[in-house]
DNA sequence: ACTCTATTTAGATTAAAAACTAATTAGAGT
DNA sequence: ACTCTAATTAGTTTTTAATCTAAATAGAGT
């Protein structure tokens, strides 16, 4: 995990709204697609950008792309954003 | 506060060193500075960028410019970022 | 094998970010 | 008022990101 790269990719709104969707449940390519008014080949763009950061994974289902978020990912980024802007209140390490 | 702003303010590595430094105390423009291999007018841009995203602010003290983090908008941006990053065990709201 | 649908890749354009050097500002102290 | 120091702004170059249209790929179904 590439904090740096975690980072960028959810530092587009289009991008965030994607991970939003997909903490509910998965979606194909083209349903994310339909939410935004972008063309299809750009949210592609914002489907590798999230892929390339580990945060989604794509699995194909006859003619659809499905994509999943991938929570640890997600989470392990957190703990390091967390450690970043969160204030310890506690022993004050690190 | 403007999440988008936020984070790509903490889209940089010398950005968040310099939050991580200031998590522990202020520090001079230039002291910042010295710990990074780039010109001084670069991580003075740098600087505004944080200045614009609110995590960072500028106080003068003689010929110095002691910059001070800002916890408040550094705990607002996190707690959005939890909820899109974070796994919510209970009720799943939101 | 042809065709339809879904999605991605390629190629081009525009816009934004990161870096540098040189010049400017702002205050301190003589 | 001059000068020194600290920091920022201006102007430029290079790199990277976001977007588009057009073309290519992959599998499904006839």
């Amino acid at each position: 995990m590439k904090l740096n790269t975690v980072i960028n990719a959810i530092g587009h709104p289009i991008r965030r709204d994607i991970i939003h969707r997909l903490r509910k449940r998965s979606y194909a390519a083209g349903e994310l697609a339909a939410f935004h008014d972008v063309s299809k080949p750009t949210m592609s763009v914002h489907f590798k950008t999230l892929k390339d950061a580990g945060l989604i994974y794509a699995e194909r289902d006859g003619n659809h792309i499905i994509y999943h978020l991938n929570t640890t990912v997600a989470e392990e980024a957190l703990v390091l954003i967390a450690g970043l802007l969160g204030t310890h209140k506690k022993g004050d390490e690190g």
